[in-house]
DNA sequence: ATTGATAATTTAACACTGTATATTTACATT
DNA sequence: AATGTAAATATACAGTGTTAAATTATCAAT
């Protein structure tokens, strides 16, 4: 047996870290993150970080995480306010909970969808739990309208005919939901994850419309473009 | 006169001075950018580029403006190949010249939409001029179309009844168009830069249909939420 | 209780970065 | 030729991520 006893000091201080790292892109914005900076707040070395992190990158991954897991949170808790057959609803809900996340936590935002840092690259995979579990509220939702007969497929990309190996691995984590749900729901998240990436970019124009208004806009198009009034039998 | 020779040597190194950093985004990414690197390739001192931009920041904002620059005559290309009065072919061309362009310079991309640097933050004004000339090109297609008759404004966002100071500065640089065809525009292009910087970043999954073919099948979906297939007398 | 292994942390150093100041070089105008 | 100024440099400062070696603390086994 190799020393339980310190394994309980260990995740302290690294907890510490990730806590004041969070302080630091609060105020000074994700890209600006620094290593010693932390170090310096907690009253230790900079090496001592690369006790509980290997690397910048790594915390940076971790944080990352972090981001995804309070986005699906707040999808979750928006979602769960709503009546649970009401689609329209849901759909709403959940979509307005994407924007409203990313203006409450634009340092998270960017940490997950920007280029945060010079020469990092998320790692895929150490990232897709948590990736999954904020796409997953709303392949559920579509998942639920497709069920209910209501997903208008029309205008929803055309599928291929082999599964890949990344839709099993989101298996996992989404739930075994039909593949035309989650296309439909990439569809979605690309239209909406635009407005919003454009939006905290500073990259829209606003010349008539609010950002706000441009995003409902957009939110009632997409009940429009996937969602029948009616069941229709499949 | 105050040394025209001088003047000449004075340019050639400040355009000397953007290759080189475009050399060095093009092979270590744009965060990676570093003005000592650039003064290395250049065998001169890093100060010596402070002759030609105040710092680091007028750097990377040059390079923005020439990426909106190389973006918009991209996009002009595509619809010059296009016959004129087919305004089905003209999106179709430009909004995939939109993503042809980010797969074939994703640094410019990044550099344009992500958060390129530590602490920078584009100056929207200075910006503007080339910006509005990218989007200037989607705007003129959807005016064309409004003008022909053939825009559906049905799922559009609501105007508001007062213009914004933003509205009279692109006016200078994209026409004097109608503002229901700006926030078309507007969403549009959110639409199609929803997906393509999701595809970049690799944060969307691809379950069954390939990127390309979510990116067409949006395209189409565009096509039929905004555009008529016959005129309507307005 | 002492010993020895090992986990945790620090110090020192390396190779970088952007940037400010002061200084030198080079050249057009006088 | 002398001068004023533009252009480039050398130097230095404060910061960064990271590595290697040295040090301290802690606990299991003796």
């Amino acid at each position: 047996m190799v020393r339980p006893t310190k394994q309980t000091q260990h995740s302290d201080l690294k907890v510490a870290i990730i806590a004041t790292a969070w302080a630091h892109i609060s105020t000074t914005g994700a890209a600006m993150l620094s290593l010693r900076a932390i170090a310096r707040d907690l009253q230790i070395s900079a090496p001592a970080i690369y006790h509980y992190y290997p690397d910048r990158d790594a915390l940076v991954t971790a944080l990352i995480i972090e981001s995804y897991t309070s986005l699906a949170d707040h999808q979750f808790h928006a979602r769960d306010t709503c009546n649970d057959g009401d689609i329209v609803a849901l759909l709403q809900a959940t979509g307005t909970a994407y924007r409203d996340w990313a203006l409450a936590h634009p340092q998270h935002y960017q940490l997950i969808f920007g280029t945060p840092l010079p020469g990092y690259h998320a790692p895929v995979a150490a990232v897709r739990p948590a990736a999954a579990r904020s796409l997953g509220v709303l392949i559920q939702i579509i998942e639920q309208a497709r069920r209910a007969g209501r997903l208008n497929v029309a205008h929803a990309p055309i599928l291929a005919t082999t599964h890949t190996p990344e839709f099993v691995a989101w298996q996992q984590y989404t739930g075994a939901h039909h593949l035309q749900s989650l296309v439909v729901a990439q569809a979605i998240w690309g239209r909406l994850h635009g407005l919003v990436s454009l939006e905290l970019s500073c990259s829209m124009p606003l010349f008539a419309a609010t950002a706000e208004a441009l995003y409902n806009a957009e939110l009632a198009a997409v009940r429009w473009t996937y969602l029948r009034a009616e069941r229709v039998e499949i």
